[in-house]
RNA sequence: GUGGGUAUAGCGCAGUUGGUUAGCGCGCCAGAUUGUGGCUCUGGAGGCCAAGGGUUCGAAACCCUUUAUCCACCCCA
């Protein structure tokens, strides 16, 4: 039990850790050309924060959250997504004050208490980003622009974009009230949690997975029908602008997305699968609902990187390898340790990969040893080379051996 | 929260209707004459058979409980 990590946790280490590394390598020098900044919020914050602003009634608040009171009685809760956080940071911080629009990027680890299954994790990670200030379809076309190149870069294929929109508070009263008018007549079919959420929040009957529940679904009335004219108009142009710039995608009435704060435009990347790899929307209310003073709309998503991994594995990409030892250097006898490890010293304030004998082992381990991890080529150092003041690099591909003397080995690599 | 599969060495797996000292492959360490890897050969280390209880002369195997893990539902990234 000691040893064993909680459930739904997992290690970084290894080839893991190099994925992850590449594939935040590859966002952040995206995020630098569109000029999007990044930003560390505190992996746990005050619970109502979520509370109001991913909402009470959905799953993640009701029964997801990692909520306990700290020593001084203060209610805390392990961030469950990121962008209240961000959100919160920008409000804080009065990012609004400056020149608009604010956009932000962030890597984070994100707390659900869930049964763990395949890309789903207790502790899992998200590359997100926050677009605020910003009321124009444009905001949305960055970001998705800015996921496919990401994807791109990464060699995936097989995510498709689906775009919904749910509309703002004025439509969704109209809609409301139309769907529930519809679900009412159906109330004897549907499952019994349906009938319940169907009076708290009806827009969640719409993704429920029930056989029965969906063909009701089916012909229920969608979001997308009662927009109010200024939503209208901005998914027009949203759409207009996705194909004008050349992407596709499919307008998927079915996508609410679980979280309260949306509003207009919601889009998900699924994979073949149908399974969804990233996730986002307008939110323009939800600054409203954390500080009343503000009024300021925002756009956001957030891609899980197991999801990127697992998809990546699923597709058959290989990512670049880590670069490997450029040298061995090997030691003989207890006289060469200094000399030796000055000369990795030195080569390694050069920025070359070196390696050495920490072990004490025999000639013929360290060339094992050397082959095993990859090194490129191999130096011995012992007696004989500090007398002569020279030494063999071995390249480890072809077997061949160059003399060179000690103090041009850090030149020989150099060059 | 609900349902199904699984749990044997660092990793991947065998292990017969219950029967001696629990095996195999990979990996790890060492050797095959002097200070040079890969291939091959030889040897070695490494197991509370997930944990706890029960049945039995005898349990890795059968039964119960717990835990973990994988997969699915709900929901989400």
């Amino acid at each position: 039990m000691i040893t064993q990590r909680p459930k739904g946790t997992q290690d970084w280490y290894g080839s893991s850790i190099h994925k992850r590394t590449i594939i935040e390598g590859i966002a952040r020098k995206i995020c630098k050309a569109y000029h999007i900044k990044e930003i560390i919020t505190p992996a746990f914050e005050h619970t109502i924060l979520f509370q109001r602003g991913v909402g009470e009634t959905t799953d993640v608040v009701q029964k997801e959250m990692y909520t306990f009171d700290d020593k001084g009685n203060r209610s805390i809760t392990l961030k469950p997504e990121g962008t209240a956080g961000a959100v919160r940071a920008y409000l804080e911080n009065s990012l609004y004050a400056e020149s608009q629009p604010t956009k932000l990027f962030y890597f984070t680890q994100a707390f659900r208490y869930e049964n763990p299954q395949s890309g789903r994790l207790r502790q899992h990670h998200q590359f997100g980003i926050e677009f605020l200030g910003s009321a124009s379809p444009l905001a949305e076309v960055e970001l998705i622009s800015l996921l496919t190149q990401f994807m791109k870069e990464l060699g995936m294929n097989g995510a498709r974009l689906h775009i919904n929109s749910i509309g703002c508070g004025n439509c969704r009263k109209t809609y409301n009230e139309a769907l529930l008018t519809y679900l009412k007549q159906h109330e004897d079919k549907l499952c019994p949690t349906c009938r319940e959420r169907m009076l708290k929040n009806p827009l969640r009957v719409i993704d429920c997975k029930v056989p029965t529940c969906k063909t009701i679904v089916k012909d229920a009335p969608r979001t997308i029908e009662y927009l109010d004219e200024e939503c209208q108009v901005h998914f027009d142009e949203l759409k207009s602008l996705l194909d004008d710039i050349g992407i596709s995608y499919e307008v998927d009435t079915g996508i609410v997305r679980g979280l309260d704060y949306y509003t207009k435009t919601v889009f998900e990347f699924v994979n073949e699968e149908g399974f969804t790899l990233c996730g986002g929307g307008r939110y323009d209310n939800l600054i409203h609902e954390l500080d009343e003073k503000q009024d300021i709309p925002a756009v956001g998503f957030g891609f899980g990187i197991e999801r990127i991994i697992n998809e990546l594995a699923a597709e058959g990409v290989t990512l670049a390898p880590e670069p490997s030892v450029e040298l061995y250097v090997g030691i003989l006898g207890r006289e060469a340790k200094a000399e030796a490890f000055k000369l990795v010293q030195k080569l390694r304030l050069a920025d070359i990969i070196v390696e050495t004998d920490y072990m004490d082992r025999s000639v013929k381990a360290q060339m094992k040893y050397a082959n095993k991890i990859g090194a490129k080529n191999t130096v011995i150092i012992g007696a004989d080379e500090l007398t002569n003041n020279r030494a063999n690099i071995k390249n480890m591909e072809t077997g061949e051996q160059t003399e060179v003397a000690l103090d041009q080995l850090a030149e020989f690599f150099l060059s």
